[in-house]
DNA sequence: GTCCATCGCTTTGTATACAATTCTTGCCAA
DNA sequence: TTGGCAAGAATTGTATACAAAGCGATGGAC
């Protein structure tokens, strides 16, 4: 029936946004390069239009920025920029757990049980793709309880996407594997306690924790506050 | 061609955005009433290009909705989805007034005693025009205190632009515009006390609050949980 | 040699044309 | 009558043409 190939049946705005999101996360572009429309239309084999809209859409995630004038660089992100993309994170993390803990179940709470031994397991190997897979796992499963809550969902998902970019690195810091799955431990503790006061506040310091991580990598120079 | 718009210097696609953003909050659409681009760029003036790149943006914005297979429509919003909107702005805000609380000085506390003191005068004088004026105006001065933190700034501008259209009719409700203004006064006690979490924990009910009144406001019928 | 104005090239902003898709309507057959 | 199908109308998706605005380079005045 559907024989046809599946990455031709999507508008080109979205194939257009997908290929940009991708080239911006994984570094492709040199920090404060400038994204021309007809340049970047040439190279893709579309016309400017599904371009604009697709920079446009970045540039609500943030992902891009506007220029002074006009058109959009690829931005390098300060400092303060990732501490409050940390920040914003780690509150609506917390409170998402919050939501979750009111909503968890026994299958569930399996789940994120395994994850965190298959972590563990991983850690030990040293295969830090492993223990990258299964943390990020671990978030899925959780943000799978509060896909009905679509804004919250949404954003979660956006601004963890813009930072697994990095959080991958961060791992190999000392230690850094080790401190993700103690956070996931912690977490999956407050749920089985059914306390969303400690969810939240377990979640919270999650994020944080792992806001330092990255902060130490991407500005190993700066101190962080 | 261009008799029509020597009046006008932003761009067509910002003024678009600004004519659509208003005849939404202000409900000039009817709910559920979809949104062409034809018919919308002949009824303004534009061509369809800007009116998508507006429509667009309403879109991430979250104002209007994408149809299933296309095209937008003026979103009526559920109880479940204002009650999200609200928890969001909630946690957000409350987050804020922890940034907030570190920043403090007494000019800012002088003018928000002064917001709160005229909210007063007009609550007694049953003018709730200027209740609403003067508690806008509250908490204007606190997200100014962090417009550095673009992110954040602009998450709780734009959430509570979204929400400012039914909040005036909220405050009408039995001592809705009361318990606004007690609210008011909790967040400048714990400002004044400079104590983080509980700027953070008074924010938080504070906006819960309005959540609850905005809610019997447009749902009466339902029960709130 | 330096500064400023101006011209032209580059890039974006907007309009419009055209293609592709969905929606509607009406007809025909079961 | 109803269900399904087909044709055409309506509307969106994409490409392209054109207008306007920025940016840079060149050249002239001092």
């Amino acid at each position: 029936m559907d024989t046809k190939d599946r990455s031709n049946d999507s508008p080109a705005r979205e194939r257009a946004y997908e290929f940009l999101k991708e080239a911006v996360l994984t570094g492709r572009f040199s920090p404060g390069e400038r994204l021309a429309e007809e340049h970047l239309a040439k190279t893709m084999g579309f016309s400017r239009t599904p371009i604009r809209e697709a920079l446009h859409k970045l540039e609500s995630e943030g992902l891009i920025k506007p220029m002074a004038t006009r058109g959009f660089v690829a931005s390098q992100d300060s400092p303060e920029e990732v501490d409050e993309l940390f920040e914003i994170r780690a509150v609506l993390e917390g409170y998402a757990l919050r939501v979750i803990c009111g909503r968890m179940d026994d299958g569930i709470l399996v789940q994120l049980e395994d994850c965190i031994a298959r972590a563990e397991e991983a850690l030990k190997a040293e295969s830090l793709d492993r223990v990258f897979e299964w943390n990020t796992r671990f978030h899925d499963i959780l943000h799978e309880v509060v896909t009905d809550r679509r804004r919250l969902y949404h954003q979660m998902v956006t601004m963890r996407q813009y930072v697994l970019r990095y959080r991958k690195n961060t791992l190999q810091y000392p230690d850094g594997g080790q401190r993700t799955v103690d956070g996931h431990r912690k977490i999956l503790m407050a749920l089985r306690l059914r306390d969303p006061d400690l969810c939240e506040r377990v979640m919270r310091e999650h994020i944080q924790q792992s806001k330092t991580d990255a902060l130490q990598f991407l500005f190993p120079q700066k101190e962080v506050q």
